[in-house]
DNA sequence: ACATTAAAGACCTAAGGAGTCTATATTCAA
DNA sequence: TTGAATATAGACTCCTTAGGTCTTTAATGT
């Protein structure tokens, strides 16, 4: 029941994409650093999130990766579906009979399901771009010390 | 991020608990049949509930279990927390500085802090008396067979 | 042509979930 | 008083997943 270091990973790694100017082609060694990321881990995450449309990437010399879409209309449970999986608070939910075959005849399914709902309502409210974020963690970290 | 079968057989042996006559003490063998648990695994989930003062345990013949408080009083939250863990949605949430060392300066820790709010909220209004049950998960399947 | 970058996927390790089994201690009842 | 029925306690296995690392390949700007 609790979200792991992917989704976290992601969502530094977009917050500070749209902390950047519009156009900014940012390399993933940027973000590594600035997020302060294991590098090859991140390269993974970045991945998913090019192929779930959130973020374009560029190959190549003074590649990178910019934002696909505005960073007010990524929502948080956006970030968490693309790069976990689909929001699902009990499997049964997501695989009915197959997971439990009392399905039909549960009575805390319907608990299940209203508390996701209010979950994932909730994340889709909240978007990266209230999250965003020029510095990244490492800036804010060292201009703090100052 | 999803609930797992511990849950749910808590849940599943609580409201059966609760469907009883009052008094009335109920064996393992008893749940575990009506409820279809795999018994052994019941025998830890139900030591976890008695431990953390969810059920009370009577040793011996005719021995068994009965609900420790009103089944009203026991929300789904407290279920959750007794045989799994502090409901909590990110680690940095309950281990800090100890879990990431920029959680003084993330932009999202808040984020999850308010989603983890709202969704125990939710389960805490829900009591095990609202999904209390006489039959057993078993009992209204037969039930609907006929 | 070359340095720089992302893409793809293999690989490893540790921890946790789910389930099983075997004691041992307690208590009722015949 | 003995024995059957019960909970308690904890060891044990198996499998999946999270988290992280590394290597190779393909693309592209200079």
């Amino acid at each position: 029941m609790n979200v792991g270091r992917r989704v976290d990973y992601a969502v530094r790694a977009l917050s500070y994409l749209a902390g950047q100017p519009a156009g900014k082609v940012v390399s993933r060694a940027d973000i590594e650093k600035s997020q302060d990321i294991p590098s090859f881990y991140l390269s993974k995450i970045m991945k998913d999130l090019v192929a779930g449309g959130l973020v374009q990437s560029h190959i190549g010399s003074k590649g990178g990766f910019t934002l696909a879409r505005g960073a007010s209309t990524i929502s948080i449970k956006d970030v968490y579906e693309t790069v976990e999986r689909p929001l699902v608070l009990m499997e049964c939910l997501e695989q009915g009979i197959n997971y439990c075959s009392y399905c039909a005849v549960c009575s805390q399914k319907s608990v299940w399901e209203e508390a996701q709902l209010v979950l994932a309502n909730f994340l889709a409210g909240v978007s990266v771009a209230e999250i965003a974020d020029r510095q990244g963690l490492k800036g804010r970290l060292l201009q703090r010390a100052v």
